[in-house]
DNA sequence: TCTGGGGTCCTAGGACCC
DNA sequence: TCTGGGGTCCTAGGACCC
Protein backbone atom coordinates (compact mmCIF):
# COMPACT_ATOMS: atom_id res chain seq x y z
CA UNK A 1 0.00 0.00 0.00
CA UNK A 2 1.64 3.51 -1.01
CA UNK A 3 0.02 6.61 -0.01
CA UNK A 4 -1.12 8.61 -2.86
CA UNK A 5 -1.92 12.55 -3.12
CA UNK A 6 -5.15 13.23 -5.12
CA UNK A 7 -5.88 16.70 -6.39
CA UNK A 8 -9.74 17.09 -6.49
CA UNK A 9 -10.97 19.88 -9.08
CA UNK A 10 -14.48 20.63 -9.76
CA UNK A 11 -15.20 21.27 -13.68
CA UNK A 12 -16.28 24.60 -14.66
CA UNK A 13 -17.21 24.84 -11.16
CA UNK A 14 -19.60 28.33 -11.10
CA UNK A 15 -21.23 27.47 -14.21
CA UNK A 16 -22.06 24.20 -12.76
CA UNK A 17 -23.31 25.02 -9.97
CA UNK A 18 -25.84 27.10 -11.94
CA UNK A 19 -26.67 24.31 -14.44
CA UNK A 20 -27.06 22.26 -11.75
CA UNK A 21 -29.72 25.17 -10.11
CA UNK A 22 -31.68 25.40 -13.84
CA UNK A 23 -31.40 22.07 -15.48
CA UNK A 24 -32.66 24.05 -18.58
CA UNK A 25 -28.91 25.83 -19.00
CA UNK A 26 -27.55 22.05 -19.64
CA UNK A 27 -25.72 21.57 -22.62
CA UNK A 28 -26.26 26.38 -23.06
CA UNK A 29 -23.00 28.20 -22.94
CA UNK A 30 -22.90 29.74 -19.11
CA UNK A 31 -21.38 32.60 -18.33
CA UNK A 32 -20.58 33.55 -14.75
CA UNK A 33 -19.08 37.03 -13.61
CA UNK A 34 -19.79 40.49 -12.06
CA UNK A 35 -23.59 41.05 -11.74
CA UNK A 36 -23.92 39.26 -14.68
CA UNK A 37 -24.64 41.84 -17.52
CA UNK A 38 -22.76 42.12 -20.45
CA UNK A 39 -23.48 45.64 -21.46
CA UNK A 40 -21.97 46.39 -18.19
CA UNK A 41 -17.81 47.66 -18.43
CA UNK A 42 -15.05 46.52 -15.64
CA UNK A 43 -16.65 43.30 -14.70
CA UNK A 44 -14.80 40.00 -15.63
CA UNK A 45 -15.36 36.54 -16.49
CA UNK A 46 -15.65 34.71 -13.23
CA UNK A 47 -16.08 30.75 -14.99
CA UNK A 48 -17.23 30.15 -18.67
CA UNK A 49 -18.50 26.90 -18.86
CA UNK A 50 -17.24 24.07 -21.31
CA UNK A 51 -19.49 24.76 -24.25
CA UNK A 52 -18.82 28.58 -23.63
CA UNK A 53 -15.18 28.40 -24.00
CA UNK A 54 -15.58 26.83 -27.20
CA UNK A 55 -16.10 30.16 -28.40
CA UNK A 56 -13.22 31.16 -26.95
CA UNK A 57 -14.80 32.82 -23.40
CA UNK A 58 -11.88 32.63 -20.69
CA UNK A 59 -12.29 33.61 -17.25
CA UNK A 60 -10.73 36.91 -16.54
CA UNK A 61 -11.78 38.41 -19.69
CA UNK A 62 -14.12 41.10 -19.89
CA UNK A 63 -17.87 40.56 -19.97
CA UNK A 64 -18.26 42.80 -23.34
CA UNK A 65 -15.43 40.91 -25.01
CA UNK A 66 -17.30 37.06 -23.49
CA UNK A 67 -20.65 38.61 -25.50
CA UNK A 68 -19.24 39.02 -28.72
CA UNK A 69 -17.71 36.02 -28.97
CA UNK A 70 -20.25 34.30 -27.62
CA UNK A 71 -23.58 36.55 -28.01
CA UNK A 72 -25.67 33.35 -27.35
CA UNK A 73 -24.34 32.57 -24.27
CA UNK A 74 -26.24 32.84 -20.66
CA UNK A 75 -24.82 35.17 -18.42
CA UNK A 76 -24.88 35.14 -14.82
CA UNK A 77 -24.31 36.79 -12.25
CA UNK A 78 -21.83 35.57 -9.56
CA UNK A 79 -23.63 33.90 -6.73
CA UNK A 80 -20.89 33.41 -4.13
CA UNK A 81 -22.91 32.24 -1.40
CA UNK A 82 -24.47 29.80 -3.53
CA UNK A 83 -20.96 28.80 -4.39
CA UNK A 84 -19.87 28.39 -1.27
CA UNK A 85 -22.84 26.19 0.35
CA UNK A 86 -21.73 23.44 -3.16
CA UNK A 87 -18.44 23.99 -2.10
CA UNK A 88 -18.92 22.39 1.47
CA UNK A 89 -21.29 19.79 -0.23
CA UNK A 90 -18.20 18.71 -1.88
CA UNK A 91 -15.67 18.87 0.43
CA UNK A 92 -17.84 17.08 3.06
CA UNK A 93 -18.77 14.15 0.55
CA UNK A 94 -14.78 13.66 0.74
CA UNK A 95 -14.65 14.10 4.36
CA UNK A 96 -17.14 11.78 5.12
CA UNK A 97 -15.43 8.41 2.96
CA UNK A 98 -12.73 8.84 5.64
CA UNK A 99 -10.06 10.75 3.63
CA UNK A 100 -8.12 14.01 5.01
CA UNK A 101 -8.46 16.92 3.04
CA UNK A 102 -6.48 20.24 2.32
CA UNK A 103 -9.15 22.62 0.98
CA UNK A 104 -7.17 24.93 -1.50
CA UNK A 105 -10.09 27.12 -3.20
CA UNK A 106 -14.09 26.71 -3.34
CA UNK A 107 -13.53 24.20 -6.57
CA UNK A 108 -10.11 22.00 -5.30
CA UNK A 109 -8.92 20.44 -2.79
CA UNK A 110 -5.85 17.81 -1.97
CA UNK A 111 -6.76 14.11 -0.34
CA UNK A 112 -4.36 11.54 0.96
CA UNK A 113 -5.31 8.05 0.69
CA UNK A 114 -3.59 5.11 0.99
CA UNK A 115 -3.78 2.57 -1.92
CA UNK A 116 -2.68 0.03 -4.01
CA UNK A 117 -4.68 1.35 -7.16
CA UNK A 118 -5.20 4.60 -6.69
CA UNK A 119 -6.65 5.75 -10.36
CA UNK A 120 -9.41 2.99 -9.15
CA UNK A 121 -9.84 5.40 -6.17
CA UNK A 122 -9.99 8.12 -7.86
CA UNK A 123 -12.60 7.14 -10.08
CA UNK A 124 -14.31 6.39 -7.31
CA UNK A 125 -13.60 9.59 -5.11
CA UNK A 126 -15.20 11.43 -8.56
CA UNK A 127 -18.08 8.68 -8.57
CA UNK A 128 -19.34 9.76 -5.17
CA UNK A 129 -19.02 13.37 -5.74
CA UNK A 130 -21.06 12.81 -8.70
CA UNK A 131 -23.89 10.90 -6.90
CA UNK A 132 -23.98 12.70 -3.95
CA UNK A 133 -23.79 16.38 -5.38
CA UNK A 134 -24.53 15.83 -9.06
CA UNK A 135 -21.00 18.31 -9.89
CA UNK A 136 -18.61 16.24 -12.24
CA UNK A 137 -14.83 16.94 -11.02
CA UNK A 138 -11.40 15.76 -12.36
CA UNK A 139 -8.38 13.90 -10.43
CA UNK A 140 -4.52 14.16 -10.37
CA UNK A 141 -3.25 11.46 -8.48
CA UNK A 142 0.48 12.07 -7.62
CA UNK A 143 3.26 10.96 -5.36
CA UNK A 144 3.30 14.89 -3.51
CA UNK A 145 1.16 18.08 -4.28
CA UNK A 146 3.29 19.24 -6.85
CA UNK A 147 2.27 16.03 -9.22
CA UNK A 148 -0.93 15.63 -8.35
CA UNK A 149 -1.82 19.52 -9.01
CA UNK A 150 -0.10 19.19 -12.25
CA UNK A 151 -1.55 16.22 -12.70
CA UNK A 152 -5.16 16.98 -12.52
CA UNK A 153 -4.35 19.51 -15.89
CA UNK A 154 -4.02 16.45 -17.67
CA UNK A 155 -7.23 14.56 -15.95
CA UNK A 156 -9.79 17.63 -17.21
CA UNK A 157 -12.85 16.93 -18.54
CA UNK A 158 -14.27 14.76 -16.00
CA UNK A 159 -11.23 12.21 -15.83
CA UNK A 160 -7.90 10.71 -13.85
CA UNK A 161 -4.34 11.32 -14.66
CA UNK A 162 -1.30 9.94 -12.84
CA UNK A 163 1.78 11.96 -12.27
CA UNK A 164 4.77 10.56 -10.30
CA UNK A 165 8.76 10.47 -10.45
CA UNK A 166 8.56 7.17 -12.99
CA UNK A 167 6.89 9.65 -15.68
CA UNK A 168 7.54 13.17 -14.74
CA UNK A 169 10.57 14.39 -17.16
CA UNK A 170 8.54 11.90 -19.59
CA UNK A 171 5.86 13.69 -19.66
CA UNK A 172 6.40 17.44 -18.45
CA UNK A 173 10.40 17.66 -19.37
CA UNK A 174 9.68 19.19 -23.01
CA UNK A 175 7.22 21.87 -21.76
CA UNK A 176 7.34 24.90 -21.01
CA UNK A 177 8.14 26.31 -17.36
CA UNK A 178 5.17 28.21 -17.44
CA UNK A 179 3.30 24.75 -17.08
CA UNK A 180 4.26 24.26 -13.39
CA UNK A 181 1.79 25.51 -10.35
CA UNK A 182 3.79 28.41 -9.29
CA UNK A 183 5.25 29.97 -12.50
CA UNK A 184 3.56 32.30 -14.05
CA UNK A 185 4.14 34.08 -17.10
CA UNK A 186 7.09 36.93 -15.31
CA UNK A 187 8.83 34.00 -14.24
CA UNK A 188 9.01 32.05 -16.95
CA UNK A 189 9.82 34.93 -19.29
CA UNK A 190 12.54 35.58 -16.75
CA UNK A 191 14.05 31.97 -16.72
CA UNK A 192 13.84 31.96 -20.69
CA UNK A 193 16.57 35.34 -20.33
CA UNK A 194 18.42 32.54 -17.89
CA UNK A 195 18.28 30.02 -21.29
CA UNK A 196 15.85 28.18 -19.39
CA UNK A 197 12.79 27.02 -21.08
CA UNK A 198 11.40 24.24 -20.48
CA UNK A 199 11.25 22.26 -17.21
CA UNK A 200 13.52 19.37 -17.79
CA UNK A 201 16.33 22.81 -18.66
CA UNK A 202 15.13 23.91 -15.49
CA UNK A 203 15.18 20.56 -13.61
CA UNK A 204 18.86 20.53 -14.65
CA UNK A 205 19.65 24.16 -14.00
CA UNK A 206 22.61 25.23 -11.20
CA UNK A 207 20.45 26.46 -8.00
CA UNK A 208 23.20 28.71 -6.87
CA UNK A 209 22.98 30.55 -10.60
CA UNK A 210 19.07 30.36 -9.35
CA UNK A 211 19.68 31.66 -5.82
CA UNK A 212 21.42 34.41 -7.72
CA UNK A 213 19.16 36.15 -9.92
CA UNK A 214 15.70 34.82 -7.68
CA UNK A 215 16.91 35.02 -4.47
CA UNK A 216 17.67 32.38 -1.76
CA UNK A 217 14.40 30.43 -1.16
CA UNK A 218 13.29 31.40 -4.53
CA UNK A 219 16.42 29.74 -6.43
CA UNK A 220 16.59 26.99 -5.22
CA UNK A 221 12.84 25.93 -4.92
CA UNK A 222 12.20 27.33 -9.06
CA UNK A 223 14.77 23.98 -9.47
CA UNK A 224 12.94 21.57 -7.47
CA UNK A 225 9.66 22.22 -9.15
CA UNK A 226 11.53 21.68 -12.32
CA UNK A 227 12.15 18.08 -10.57
CA UNK A 228 8.55 17.84 -9.67
CA UNK A 229 9.52 17.79 -6.05
CA UNK A 230 7.03 19.17 -3.58
CA UNK A 231 5.12 18.12 -0.29
CA UNK A 232 3.45 15.45 0.73
CA UNK A 233 0.96 16.74 4.00
CA UNK A 234 -2.13 17.35 3.82
CA UNK A 235 -3.27 20.27 6.61
CA UNK A 236 -6.97 19.69 7.74
CA UNK A 237 -7.04 22.80 9.29
CA UNK A 238 -7.07 25.66 7.48
CA UNK A 239 -4.45 28.62 8.66
CA UNK A 240 -5.86 31.29 10.36
CA UNK A 241 -6.13 34.19 8.02
CA UNK A 242 -3.29 36.51 7.66
CA UNK A 243 -5.47 39.46 6.20
CA UNK A 244 -8.78 40.79 4.97
CA UNK A 245 -8.94 43.36 2.41
CA UNK A 246 -12.36 44.83 0.36
CA UNK A 247 -11.77 46.86 -2.83
CA UNK A 248 -14.05 48.31 -5.24
CA UNK A 249 -13.65 49.12 -9.19
CA UNK A 250 -15.99 51.96 -9.70
CA UNK A 251 -18.40 51.91 -12.77
CA UNK A 252 -17.09 55.63 -13.22
CA UNK A 253 -13.64 57.16 -12.11
CA UNK A 254 -14.19 58.88 -8.81
CA UNK A 255 -12.46 62.58 -9.07
CA UNK A 256 -13.87 64.50 -5.90
CA UNK A 257 -11.23 64.26 -2.71
CA UNK A 258 -14.29 64.07 -0.42
CA UNK A 259 -15.85 61.24 -2.51
CA UNK A 260 -12.78 59.20 -2.24
CA UNK A 261 -12.00 59.45 1.20
CA UNK A 262 -16.20 58.41 2.36
CA UNK A 263 -15.46 54.99 0.37
CA UNK A 264 -12.13 54.37 1.32
CA UNK A 265 -13.59 54.85 4.53
CA UNK A 266 -16.16 52.54 3.89
CA UNK A 267 -13.71 49.89 2.88
CA UNK A 268 -12.03 50.27 5.68
CA UNK A 269 -15.51 49.86 7.84
CA UNK A 270 -16.01 46.12 5.72
CA UNK A 271 -12.69 45.34 5.78
CA UNK A 272 -12.06 45.47 9.91
CA UNK A 273 -15.06 44.00 9.96
CA UNK A 274 -14.27 41.04 8.29
CA UNK A 275 -11.33 40.47 10.86
CA UNK A 276 -13.68 41.59 13.57
CA UNK A 277 -15.98 38.58 12.54
CA UNK A 278 -13.17 36.38 13.96
CA UNK A 279 -12.34 38.36 17.11
CA UNK A 280 -9.06 39.00 15.61
CA UNK A 281 -6.97 42.19 16.43
CA UNK A 282 -6.22 44.50 13.60
CA UNK A 283 -2.43 45.59 13.47
CA UNK A 284 -1.70 46.81 10.26
CA UNK A 285 -3.75 48.97 7.60
CA UNK A 286 -2.68 48.91 3.45
CA UNK A 287 -4.85 51.38 0.91
CA UNK A 288 -4.62 50.67 -2.82
CA UNK A 289 -5.14 53.07 -5.60
CA UNK A 290 -5.49 52.65 -9.04
CA UNK A 291 -6.00 55.62 -11.63
CA UNK A 292 -7.92 55.60 -14.59
CA UNK A 293 -4.49 54.86 -16.25
CA UNK A 294 -4.56 51.10 -13.88
CA UNK A 295 -1.47 52.64 -12.35
CA UNK A 296 -1.89 51.15 -8.98
CA UNK A 297 -0.05 51.75 -5.99
CA UNK A 298 -0.42 50.64 -1.76
CA UNK A 299 0.86 52.36 1.01
CA UNK A 300 0.34 50.88 4.72
CA UNK A 301 1.27 52.03 8.56
CA UNK A 302 1.22 49.74 11.42
CA UNK A 303 -1.11 50.73 14.10
CA UNK A 304 0.21 52.44 17.13
CA UNK A 305 -1.56 49.69 18.89
CA UNK A 306 -3.17 46.38 18.08
CA UNK A 307 -7.21 47.85 17.64
CA UNK A 308 -10.72 46.01 17.67
CA UNK A 309 -11.90 49.86 17.29
CA UNK A 310 -13.42 50.25 13.53
CA UNK A 311 -13.19 53.71 14.15
CA UNK A 312 -9.09 53.37 14.38
CA UNK A 313 -9.45 51.38 11.09
CA UNK A 314 -11.24 54.30 9.21
CA UNK A 315 -9.00 56.77 10.56
CA UNK A 316 -5.73 54.63 10.17
CA UNK A 317 -7.22 53.91 6.40
CA UNK A 318 -7.30 57.61 5.77
CA UNK A 319 -4.16 58.64 7.00
CA UNK A 320 -2.83 56.29 4.70
CA UNK A 321 -4.90 57.68 2.03
CA UNK A 322 -3.34 61.51 2.20
CA UNK A 323 -0.14 59.69 1.41
CA UNK A 324 -1.33 59.43 -2.24
CA UNK A 325 -0.99 62.55 -4.68
CA UNK A 326 -4.98 61.56 -5.49
CA UNK A 327 -4.22 63.72 -8.77
CA UNK A 328 -5.63 61.49 -11.22
CA UNK A 329 -9.12 60.00 -11.57
CA UNK A 330 -9.79 57.03 -9.10
CA UNK A 331 -11.01 53.38 -10.74
CA UNK A 332 -10.64 51.49 -8.11
CA UNK A 333 -10.00 51.91 -3.78
CA UNK A 334 -9.08 48.97 -1.60
CA UNK A 335 -8.38 48.48 2.19
CA UNK A 336 -6.65 45.62 3.70
CA UNK A 337 -6.91 45.16 7.53
CA UNK A 338 -3.90 43.24 8.74
CA UNK A 339 -4.35 40.94 12.09
CA UNK A 340 -2.35 40.12 14.81
C1' DT B 1 -8.69 41.78 -23.28
C1' DC B 2 -9.74 48.87 -21.74
C1' DT B 3 -8.30 44.87 -17.91
C1' DG B 4 -12.70 41.79 -10.75
C1' DG B 5 -11.97 40.53 -5.97
C1' DG B 6 -9.68 38.07 -2.18
C1' DG B 7 -5.71 36.19 -0.68
C1' DT B 8 -0.37 34.55 0.26
C1' DC B 9 4.59 34.64 0.09
C1' DC B 10 9.12 36.53 -1.12
C1' DT B 11 12.58 40.19 -1.94
C1' DA B 12 14.83 44.55 -1.53
C1' DG B 13 16.14 48.51 0.71
C1' DG B 14 16.25 51.89 4.40
C1' DA B 15 16.37 52.89 9.41
C1' DC B 16 18.27 51.83 13.52
C1' DC B 17 21.07 49.47 16.90
C1' DC B 18 25.20 47.23 18.70
C1' DT C 1 37.60 59.62 11.79
C1' DC C 2 35.04 58.93 4.81
C1' DT C 3 34.22 54.09 7.22
C1' DG C 4 32.70 47.17 8.86
C1' DG C 5 29.38 43.72 9.74
C1' DG C 6 25.32 41.66 11.51
C1' DG C 7 20.57 41.63 13.20
C1' DT C 8 15.85 43.30 13.29
C1' DC C 9 11.93 46.01 12.06
C1' DC C 10 9.28 48.31 8.66
C1' DT C 11 7.45 49.47 4.06
C1' DA C 12 6.90 48.95 -1.02
C1' DG C 13 6.41 46.16 -4.71
C1' DG C 14 6.33 41.94 -7.44
C1' DA C 15 4.45 37.60 -8.52
C1' DC C 16 1.34 34.07 -8.16
C1' DC C 17 -2.96 31.57 -7.22
C1' DC C 18 -8.08 30.69 -7.03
Amino acid sequence: MNYWIMHVDLDQFLAAVEKRRDPLLRDVPVIVGGEGDPERPRQVVACASYEARGYGVRAGMPLRTAAKKCPDAVFLPSDTGTYEDASVEVMGTMRDMGLPVEVLGWDEAFVGAESDDPLALAQQIRQTIAERTQLSSSIGVGDNKLRAKVATGFAKPAGVYQLTVDNWMAVMGNRSTESLWGIGRKTSQKLAEAGLVTVAELAAADRFELASRFGPTTGPWLVALGRGLGGREIVTQPAPARSHSHSRTFPQDLTDRADIAVRTAELARSAGEAALAEDRRIIRVGVTVRTSTFYTRTHARKLPQPTRDLGEVEKAALAVLDLFPLDRPVRLLGVRAEME
